[in-house]
DNA sequence: GCGTATCTTCTACACTTGTAGTACGACAGG
DNA sequence: CCTGTCGTACTACAAGTGTAGAAGATACGC
């Protein structure tokens, strides 16, 4: 199987995110399930939700699979999938695509310290990256 | 002068973010120039790049000064503030704003080797952070 | 069995974005 | 002067997104 099928060009906006997160930690989950997971950062009407999730199944990011008289959404793309993707854009339009930069970015904004730099160094150095 | 007025939510899509980079460079273009400078990666009608520059305008990213019939602009943002906001969207989306777990992504994705680590906490370390 | 609460599906609408055509004013060459 | 040319402003339109109401199907309590 190859291992790059359907994917690509798994950009979501951030509503679309915070659904798929729900998705991604909860496994399975009903419009229901989701609309009180999201209840307290926004107030959506669930039929919002409900939509949302609709064009989501229809871009292929989740499944739906009927139960009853629900669906159970599940996520059809991995988190680390979407990670890569919209990293990747990140890159590629704000920093013309030099990895190098964003890290320095990160580090002159403070974002990470120097030290994190060497903690992350360090657990690299022995632990090697998993093999992809 | 308050170091942040108008600013924030300055998040560009790719192609602003292309004619914000001719703009960043040339600090003060015409429409045809712009157009120019895109010619190659796009091959965008020059009405087409009148009309994001007029809404980059009116959402405040661009300046336009009268030079007879023409219009030149130039960027109304930095591009460091551009940086900053536009990763700070990705780590609070994707990485629930943990930077960190952007670092260890870069790391992990082999988009930076632990040598760039080290090079830039080096060169960090000698050079501190320039001042916000 | 009936009404009520649930669910999904469809439809709607305002906005943004990518893309470009049309209209119209000004200027330069002959 | 008259006519293209160049440049802006306005209009248009298809997608995608955030948001949600209306309509229709169904299950559940009693």
């Amino acid at each position: 199987m190859s291992q790059d099928e359907d994917n690509h060009d798994v950009s979501l906006s951030e509503l679309q995110l915070e659904l798929m997160h729900a998705l991604w930690s909860r496994g399975e989950a009903s419009v229901a399930d989701i609309a009180a997971a999201l209840a307290d950062s926004r107030n959506l009407a669930h039929t919002t939700v409900a939509t949302v999730l609709t064009r989501l199944a229809r871009r292929g990011m989740v499944e739906a699979r009927r139960d009853g008289r629900q669906l159970l959404y599940r996520a059809a793309v991995a988190e680390p999938e979407v990670r890569r993707s919209m990293v990747g854009d990140l890159l590629r339009t704000v920093f013309a695509g030099d990895p190098k930069a964003l890290l320095a970015h990160l580090v002159s904004e403070r974002e990470v310290s120097t030290r994190d730099l060497e903690r992350v160094r360090a657990l690299l150095a022995r632990k090697p990256v998993k093999p992809r």
